[in-house]
DNA sequence: AACACGTGGAG
DNA sequence: TCTCCAAGTGT
């Protein structure tokens, strides 16, 4: 360890730390849909869902998650299209797909039953050292740190930590903090106050000092240095794509759609045919090659957009050019991934919500 | 280590 | 509008 954090360590008493902020969290905790007992696997599918992602964006998910596939049994012998539907509007789509890996996984080597050593459970894909810390912690009660964005903010100001928490290599200075100072009478809790005081008093911006369990421990409140912490540097400007998407109907009155690739992007989710603009040539011109080049249909393309839309990722822009179209002639069809729908069965799709939106523009103007 | 990977809410 | 984010992981 550090003689730097070591030394920061020396001058906190984790027996009482541990008391009062274990103590404020059987006070205050929320009570949320996964608090409700300690099955494994339904910690589990919280935590997935709630990396990188609100409270209460998840708990509806969560509900209707967990309905759909209440056991590790029902998980595992469910078709992958009816849980990334299930997963549509949440993001990050890939932690569906991992979590459906690992829990068959699970139900193949581990008899269905979710390992509790933090070797096996680290090995499952998508439970990485945050998600496994939580679950060993909070179904299992073992004192495993589960290191998140609230406790390394909560221990950067309690600890006066400088360590940029941007940076993944920091991410072990706070492992090693809380191994030191949790409790093993009840790790489950000790984790889940940090996490809830982060959420709830020991806010990124304008934390409630005042309020604060912990306060008598707090290197930064006693500094004043509490706004000032924790240290994260930004991340760079997302780039910007320029789309043309187009929305086509056939003489029956389907629509063509397309499958994403297996990797990347929204991998596995369908959506309307779209490709990257490139200089030079009219939108309408450029959309009529790629049509027939990608997907061997020759269309009649409105001139204009028929409307335009921003879609902000996390790391890049999409500006949507929405053009509308009729097919006028078929040859083969060059991509195995397009294929003519029928309303009924465009809403059963798995749509990202750019394109979800579109269509639900799409047919409130056209019913 | 650095970047890809979604979305909706807050200030 | 803009920026940052919210219970991270895979590559």
């Amino acid at each position: 360890m550090k003689e730097d954090l070591q030394l920061k360590l020396s001058n906190i008493e984790p027996e009482a730390f541990q008391k009062d902020l274990i103590g404020w969290f059987e006070q205050e905790m929320r009570e949320l849909p996964w608090r409700k007992n300690k099955d494994p696997y339904q910690i589990w599918v919280s935590e997935i869902m709630l990396q990188q992602t609100r409270v209460d964006t998840v708990i509806p998910f969560y509900h209707r998650f967990m309905e759909q596939f209440p056991t590790i049994e029902a998980l595992a012998n469910a078709p992958e299209e009816k849980v990334l539907k299930a997963w549509e509007g949440l993001g990050y789509y890939s932690r569906a797909r991992n979590l459906q890996t690992a829990v068959r996984e699970v139900h193949e080597q581990y008899e269905g039953r979710v390992p509790s050593s933090p070797k096996e459970i680290s090995s499952l894909k998508g439970v990485g050292p945050y998600t496994a810390g939580a679950i060993l912690s909070i179904a299992y009660g073992v004192p495993e740190p589960a290191v998140d964005g609230n406790v390394m903010r909560v221990l950067s100001r309690v600890l006066s930590i400088w360590e940029d928490i941007a940076k993944p290599s920091s991410r072990k200075v706070f492992e090693e903090a809380v191994r030191y100072l949790i409790s093993h009478k009840n790790p489950s809790y000790f984790n889940q106050a940090l996490m809830e005081l982060g959420a709830l008093v020991c806010t990124p911006t304008s934390p409630s000092c005042l309020l604060c369990p912990v306060q008598a421990h707090c290197s930064a409140f006693a500094e004043g240095v509490q706004r000032d912490l924790p240290v994260k540097t930004r991340k760079k400007s997302t780039k910007v794509i320029d789309l043309l998407t187009v929305i086509v109907q056939n003489q029956q009155g389907e629509w063509l759609m397309n499958q994403r690739p297996s990797q990347g992007l929204l991998a596995n989710l369908w959506e309307f045919p779209s490709f990257e603009k490139q200089q030079g040539e009219s939108a309408v011109s450029q959309l009529n090659d790629f049509l027939l080049a990608d997907f061997g249909v020759n269309i009649v393309l409105d001139p204009e957009p028929w409307m335009v839309q921003d879609h902000v990722f996390s790391h890049l822009t999409w500006k949507m050019a929405v053009f509308k179209g009729e097919l006028t002639k078929t040859s083969t069809q060059n991509r195995q991934n397009a294929v003519w729908l029928t309303k009924e069965e465009v809403e059963k799709l798995t749509l990202p919500v750019s394109h979800r939106k579109i269509w639900n523009q799409y047919v409130s103007l056209h019913s």
